[in-house]
RNA sequence: GGAGCGGUAGUUCAGUUGGUUAGAAUGCCUGCCUGUCACGCAGGAGGUCGCGGGUUCAAGUCCCGUCCGUUCCGCCA
């Protein structure tokens, strides 16, 4: 061993303990007679001294000449420091050191080796190793390691199994685009990486392994996002034998403990909502609960009194944003921009004051009596003082509109608090919904899941109406995990594909190994995926994913540090049998 | 595919109505300092204003194009 300690152990009790410790320079503080240097490795950083009389001259002038995230070898007594530290773990104690030995001299990093750098995003990818040197990031790494050992204990606890599943699989038209490997004892033919290990689980359930789970990287070849990555990692489960109430009951108890164990929270109960009532009341699938301000219907009320925007209107809907009657135009005009954004899509906004003095101020006053606005203040349950803020048009694109600027009003309320955590279950999604573009239906989760059963008559005559046996987790506004019942018999999943408007050879072509196994006895049985990249994110109460991954990619899908994608050799495009046509258009 | 924002010192940013030698902080270098811990003090070095074109007596600043980054929409079963 080149040490005897790290960097973040040694305390009073270790006083006068010869120690040689190895580490990366975090700070050199020279003050003439003495010289300190703050030595740092994972596990913390802890204080060498050299001090005039006292440490030989060429160790002090050595000790001059380091330079920051330098690697050293420092031998020494541990001392009691004459002024201690509080602020760090090792504060008391500093190491008078006998014998230094730079292991590697460094360059100068490009950017601050601190909590609070000085680096921005794309230059922290292209150094990510010395990215992954800072607090913040190693702890979410940290973070992220916990919570994968406290899944697999909490799960393998439970009596799941962990098996693996392929990489390199087959292309599916359904969902998201593959990410494809050319194979090269197949010429002309393609690998494509899993989206998910979907039909491979659902295969160990007919394999009677009841229980399976599996901590798996997942690809997708669509945009990024500060939550997207095009590989992500997800917790994959599968059981037998189970209706819906078992799957969200077990894996409310595995979120439940994952609170526990890693930030100390205990949730309560999670409540379950419809699809329709979080479309109804959060104009969205994945509603932010941690704050009210949920959707108000004005149709009976705004409706037929001359006002033409709100007569034309399919739907009329609005929110109270408490304590804000006293917007000033300004602030009115901000809000009124915000939804006139391409990215909300709203034509206007409608808004009322419910003044201190009990009367009413609209930018509709031109339509609407006193007593009218009376009545829409008591359908938001508004008191005096706060503001009324009221969209209209396309009933499913103004409650899209609406979500938006709720979630706005929320950041500049401040109601959307960090260190809460509101965790729901959405359930009753529907099984598909029509697609404009292709002309056909698409299913909303993915074509094995089971319709509900009262509904299942609908499936050949009016498919947008039958709803699934899928749900949702959200927490905090965010998908984090989803699953459903399957489908395990062979006549309904080709009902599903019917429906989808696969003919019955695509269907065997694509999914005849799922077709076939599901006739040799394919038990009853469901599953859930949870984003777990997303899990660490929302627990740390972090937007974006890519500080609990080691290696993330940034927004064009490229890996800077890496340089990847790159291009591959004209040999290896022959072993391929692939040529490129670079031509635009 | 579309929209917004950004690209100026190693780094993070400021830069007014187009006008003298492009600034600050931090980092870096040199010197001083025996209890610092974001040490302090004094001095110094450091710039292809992303790239290309245009307007102008004059462009970091205005216009066009382009590249890169980032956020969002589409997309993400």
């Amino acid at each position: 061993m080149l040490r005897s300690n790290t960097c973040g152990e040694l305390r009073k009790a270790n006083v006068g303990k010869k120690v040689t410790l190895c580490g990366w320079v975090q700070r050199l503080r020279d003050k003439g007679g003495v010289v300190w240097i703050d030595l740092r490795d994972r596990y913390g950083i802890t204080q060498l001294v050299f001090e005039e009389g006292v440490t030989a001259q060429e160790l002090i002038d050595a000790a001059k000449k380091v330079g920051r995230e330098d690697v050293l070898s420092a031998t020494g007594d541990v001392a009691e420091r004459i002024t201690s530290n509080d602020k760090i773990d090792t504060g008391d104690i500093e190491i008078r050191v006998s014998a230094l030995k730079t292991l590697n001299k460094a360059k100068l990093p490009p950017f601050l080796i601190e909590d609070e750098t000085d680096g921005g995003e794309d230059l922290r990818m292209k150094y990510r190793y010395l990215d992954l040197r800072r607090n913040p990031v190693r702890k979410s790494l940290e973070f992220r390691h916990k919570m994968m050992q406290q899944t697999r204990s909490y799960l393998d606890d439970q009596g799941f199994i962990e098996v693996e599943t392929p990489v390199l699989i087959k292309s599916t038209p359904e969902g998201a685009r593959d990410f494809v490997v050319p194979s090269r004892m197949n010429p002309g033919e393609f690998y494509a990486l899993p989206q998910s290990p979907q039909t491979f689980k659902q295969l160990l359930m007919v394999s009677g392994f009841d229980k399976y789970f599996q901590l798996v990287k997942c690809f997708r070849d669509e945009d990024l996002r500060a939550d997207r990555q095009p590989e992500f990692t997800q917790i994959d489960c599968e059981l037998s034998f189970v209706e819906r109430q078992d799957v969200l009951d077990t894996f409310e108890g595995m979120v439940r403990h994952l609170f526990k164990e890693m930030i100390g929270f205990e949730a309560d109960k999670f409540p379950v909502m419809d699809y329709q009532d979080a479309m109804k009341f959060y104009g969205s699938d994945k509603p932010d609960t941690r704050f009210g301000m949920k959707f108000t219907e004005l149709n009976n009320l705004a409706q037929n009194k001359g006002f033409n925007v709100f007569d034309q209107a399919e739907l009329v809907v609005g929110i109270n944003a408490e304590g804000c009657a006293e917007y000033t135009r300004k602030q009115l005009d901000g809000l009124t921009d915000f939804v006139r954004k391409p990215q909300v899509g709203a034509k206007g906004l409608v808004y009322v004051k419910c003044n201190a003095d009990g009367s009413f101020k609209s930018s509709v006053d031109k339509f609407y009596s006193q007593d009218d606005l009376s009545e829409w203040a008591n359908a938001f349950e508004a008191k005096a003082g706060d503001l009324l803020l009221i969209l209209a048009g396309d009933r499913d694109k103004t409650r899209k509109a609406l979500n938006d600027l709720r979630l706005h009003m929320g950041n500049e309320l401040g109601l959307r608090k960090k260190g809460e955590f509101k965790p729901l279950w959405v359930v009753d999604f529907p099984l598909v919904e029509w697609d404009e573009e292709s002309q056909r239906y698409h299913a909303m989760h993915h074509p094995f899941t089971s319709p509900n059963p009262e509904d299942l008559h609908l499936l050949k005559t009016d498919p947008g109406k039958v709803r699934a046996n899928a749900y949702d987790m959200v927490i905090n506004g965010v998908e984090i995990g989803g699953g459903s019942i399957r489908i395990h018999e062979r006549e309904t999943q080709q009902q599903m594909f019917t429906a989808l408007g696969f003919s019955e050879e695509e269907a065997k072509a694509q999914f005849g190994f799922l077709l076939d196994a599901f006739e040799f006895g394919a038990p009853p049985h469901g599953g859930i995926a949870f984003g777990f990249d997303r899990l660490c994110a929302v627990f740390s109460g972090q937007e974006s994913i890519r500080d609990f991954i080691a290696f993330p990619k940034n927004t064009s899908g490229r890996d800077v540090m890496i340089d990847s994608p790159s291009k591959v050799s004209a040999d290896q495009l022959k072993e391929l049998s692939i040529k490129l046509d670079l031509a635009k258009g």
